[in-house]
DNA sequence: ACCTGAACACCGTTCAAGT
DNA sequence: ACCTGAACACCGTTCAAGT
């Protein structure tokens, strides 16, 4: 009488499906992070066993990749249609990719592990692509130079990003001491002192693509 | 009469110490990869308890980087006193970095990370910025460049390396079919094609030093 | 083909108790 | 201060058996 008839008093457990994995692990990773989205934890929140989620996923690892395509389809890229200076508009794309990433720094971390490949992340490629090409950036470079530019919004995003189950952050302090301890023996570091550490991570991140821009624009390759 | 007068028979069990437990953990990486340096099977090399390690460590993160530091003391620094053209010899020594990295995987990601601060670390740091220094780059921008030169030395080895015990890195024919794939909605990945992959990572990671070096140069900050 | 329970072989970390 | 055994609360992955 309760079961069969009204499927609101118990909710029907969905049948599986590699979507509804992914998003039933989105779930477990906004709400305690990537960490715990474990193949256990996961079977357990869509009421299986988790041998079942090898059907659709060979290891952890995919899984991860999966959940990280899911987020980058976030990423926008609407710049690319927009009006102003193309270099502009490639920051804005790259700052969004690089905001995705940075609310779950795990997550930027598993895009180093396994190359990301999904479908989301070739949108972005060729977003970036269609901004060097109107840029007018010749193409061998803008070849080797996509990867740089989305290289750099990771590996940056996996530094500074914390997850809040994780430790967090170094002082700064602490890094002020450091570099003042190795002052006597490292004059070059001495005499740059704090500046090495200054500006917020957004701010050295914006002149790091236009580092990057510049150089890809101007630099051959060999 | 066996113990006591020849510790030859059966080694006496060294006094643990920081450095000692990094040793260990080291020969373990090399045999088998940075995935069993964990506390436990540390531990049992040891002949002790994973507790006693926390007295050294306060976590597996902790000990990771310890481990980092320790290998980065490989990295050869000789190019920054040596003859010759500024930027080859930058180069040179982050390329060395990125050697050293390239042998273990985990380790680069584990300095993704635990942004690495131990004193071999800051001795690469300070010729970093006497390398810059010689060739006259602003100090404002050699101080912010530091970081991105070895963030993408970093962010390289982390993508391309692979530990003996990992899967191997998917297939080259698997990228083509991929790209191949998404000409049809992506002209500029078609227009490009496998250039987008073509090359070594040693050949790309040349280029991509080449041109932050530039762009560092000649990009002036805010 | 898809799903499952149960098992194997591991983990990190803490804590009370010892020396 | 340093070291330890034992315990707590987890993991990934495989496999034989079921539907």
């Amino acid at each position: 009488m309760t079961t069969s008839r009204s499927p609101r008093e118990r909710p029907a457990k969905p049948a599986l499906t590699s979507e509804g994995i992914v998003s039933a692990a989105v779930g477990i990773m906004q709400a305690e992070g990537l960490k715990k989205v474990t193949m256990r934890r996961l079977a357990q929140e869509l009421d299986t066993g988790p041998a079942s989620l090898y059907v659709y996923f060979a290891n952890t690892d995919a899984l991860h990749a999966a959940v990280l395509d899911r987020m980058l389809g976030k990423v926008d890229l609407a710049p690319v249609e927009a009006q102003g200076d193309w270099r502009d508009r490639l920051i804005q794309v790259l700052s969004s990719y690089t905001t995705v990433l940075f609310g779950h720094a795990s997550l930027a971390r598993s895009a180093l592990v396994s190359r990301p490949g999904g479908p989301h992340y070739l949108e972005i490629v060729e977003a970036v692509l269609a901004l060097l090409h109107e840029g007018g950036v010749p193409q061998a470079q803008a070849a080797w130079g996509v990867d740089i530019l989305l290289a750099l919004g990771t590996a940056t995003a996996a530094e500074h990003a914390r997850d809040d189950d994780e430790a967090p952050e170094v002082d700064w302090s602490t890094y002020v001491q450091v570099i003042h301890a190795a002052s006597p023996n490292h004059p070059y570091i001495g005499a740059i002192g704090t500046d090495l550490l200054s500006g917020t991570p957004e701010e050295r991140l914006q002149w790091a693509f236009r580092v990057l821009i510049n150089g890809i624009a101007f630099t051959p390759r060999s």
